[in-house]
DNA sequence: CCTATTTCAGTCAAACTGATATGC
DNA sequence: CGCATATCAGTTGGACTGAAATAG
């Protein structure tokens, strides 16, 4: 492949994207493989990690709009990996639940995005992979505090 | 925010994945407010990394698709900030050159990109966030060596 | 009445595909 | 003729918008 141009190569903003990007793709192909996306999985470790939920909540959690939730949940029930039930406590709410296939399922993607991050990570040491994993970390909690230009802070 | 979920949260993958995202939101926000986009700036830093260049090798250094090199470099002459001739050597090459005030206006861009890297990065110490930047150097690097299924190396 | 949740239909920009025209 | 380059038109999947339907 031609080099790309040195002053990029230099911004860290310019590598966060394109290895962001990268990382999204060749997750997004493993899961293309299975006719999924990277929202089922994230869907399906949301409902693993926090119990049955409603669609309202798991977009919340997953900053994936509420509309979309309904497509990917379409797709999770049609596979019998999760279950709609109305909440009869507040019957706007849908309750969804994680199947006991629908946790099987999600262990073996969890085995894909591993895979994917041990070949994308591969060139680092374990010493500089548990850093990138801490800075990266920082970053991330960082972007959602009131930091931002956006939002402010009480 | 709510929370994202635990399991996730604990993925390089994930982490790489929406840190990747928010930088190309930030910065694209930025770059729309002069109704730009990231492509724009790419071209303009690979002209004057490299001096003037056929489209073809453009999009060949940027892994941008030739079709979308056409309209990037559309807007740029428009803007003024590039001239196209034709190269007399072999007539069908487009050879795209950057002029002063595209040199300037690549400056201001730059000025941005700074910003957001440093916003984005804030959270890290100096040390911290140099190691980071030569762990994404690393990882880049290795994205285009033939070590991924996709990409056949000559 | 007003708000919350889900769902559906439509929009919008980004990335890619295919076809064409031109020149080597 | 084959192949390369640039351009144009069209397609596709992702993320968002707006409105309707139902329930609190």
């Amino acid at each position: 492949m031609e080099t790309a141009p040195p002053s990029l190569l230099r911004r860290d903003t310019y590598l966060l994207a394109k290895v962001g990007k990268a990382v999204r793709a060749r997750l997004g192909a493993r899961m293309a493989a299975r006719q999924l996306r990277l929202w089922h999985m994230a869907v399906l470790a949301a409902l693993d990690d926090f119990g049955p939920r409603s669609q309202r909540q798991l977009a919340a959690r997953l900053t994936l709009h509420p509309s979309d939730v309904t497509r990917v949940v379409d797709d999770l029930v049609e596979r019998g990996w999760v279950v709609r039930t109305r909440d009869p406590a507040d019957r706007r709410r849908v309750s969804v639940r994680l199947t006991p296939e629908g946790e099987e399922a999600l262990r073996r993607l969890e085995a894909e995005a591993s895979a994917v991050e041990d070949e994308i990570l591969s060139p680092l040491t374990p010493d500089a992979r548990a850093e990138l994993s801490t800075a990266l970390r920082l970053v991330f909690d960082h972007l959602h505090q009131g930091s931002g230009e956006d939002e402010p802070v009480p």
